[in-house]
DNA sequence: TATCGTTTCGGAACACGGTTCCGTTTGCTC
DNA sequence: GAGCAAACGGAACCGTGTTCCGAAACGATA
């Protein structure tokens, strides 16, 4: 949470050189090690891609789900900030969040093994799906309830279930040519529709 | 396949009544271990269970997933037939095809971890999510034909990405009161329905 | 029923990945 | 430069899948 050089300034008592230099390059070994292997790469293979012993990876995260965060944070971030943006920027609501969603579909299904382990009842990722919960659900519910409101889909659709429903079909979305997941996001999306 | 007492009394040289009876009492405890702990559970507790030493499993069952299949069978067996039996009694294709996803997500959900390795890229699930698609597949296929012929539904839903789509949706289904996979299966069903 | 060859068994051993521990090194402060 | 705490590296540990091999069980034969 706290990278140790900026802060508010409180109690952080600003971490040594050598443990930030490891730690950023402990990120960049990681990001390259799961687009080659997935994000569920061995932390043997991430340690030494990062020339450090594997204690250090968890000295600085404490379970692979925080890297995964931490590798991940900004792509999240733009994710969650481009929703008010689409609503603001699209025809209608329902564009907007099928914009969206097209938007963390792709997301998704580029970062080998991330739609897997983003359900996961391993109480190992737990954070990665609370963050992701937390981060992008306010998000969702926000273009739903436009959207339900303009009248163009139902009301009756949940925004957590609608994420998971959306995360899991981008579950195994790589190396299968025969699934599409984002068709069948889009088969989804159709079905939310109000029948006129 | 062949269990050494039926056949076609070709080279089926008999195994030994040990064998027999040990792959029977397997089958029994993997059943039981599969309800309590999931179909991910430990060799070594299904072989506990069994009272057989865990090379008896392997003997038996090649891979993980040759017992999966032994002690899912009947019940994969019934939801195929179950397919033209009920294109037969509903009163059009498209209730057909829900009833019958229905009945293949019930199945699912209430096997724990089943649609998680379902997908699984590991090779030692290959063997699984074949005998899926090689029994289920063509009676999907089947049903979304007739459902489309009678111009309830699209014609451009291939069955294997329906199949894995619904498979997906059942991951975790279990053990999150949050999510409920069956109300998101709905959601994709409805989607196909051509827009009138 | 006693013997023998073969099948099957059981558990130890191995492989592999995540996680922790501890002696050593490094960076910071004075 | 000395002292101290933070951080490090890799060995060790643990749990799980998989294989190996000596022992036991089976069933045919005499």
């Amino acid at each position: 949470m706290n990278d140790g050089d900026g802060g508010a300034g409180s109690t952080a008592p600003r971490k040594r050189s050598d443990a930030r230099r490891n730690e950023r390059t402990l990120l960049d070994a990681a990001a390259a090690v799961f687009v080659t292997s997935g994000v569920e790469a061995p932390v043997r293979d991430i340690a030494a891609r990062a020339g450090v012993g594997v204690a250090t990876i968890y000295r600085h995260f404490p379970t692979r789900a925080d890297l995964i965060i931490a590798v991940y944070r900004h792509q999240v971030e733009a994710c969650a900030e481009a929703g008010p943006a689409l609503l603001e920027s699209s025809a209608t609501p329902h564009a907007a969040l099928e914009r969206w969603v097209n938007l963390f579909v792709d997301f998704l299904v580029t970062k080998h093994g991330l739609a897997a382990v983003l359900r996961s009842d391993d109480p190992g990722f737990g954070a990665l799906h609370a963050y992701f919960i937390d981060r992008l659900l306010p998000v969702c519910a926000r273009l739903l309830e436009a959207a339900a409101t303009a009248g163009e889909i139902r009301a009756d659709v949940d925004a957590y279930e609608l994420m998971r429903g959306v995360g899991n079909l981008c579950i195994g979305a790589d190396n299968d040519p025969r699934y599409d997941a984002r068709r069948l996001v889009e088969l989804v999306i159709a079905g939310l529709r109000v029948r006129r």
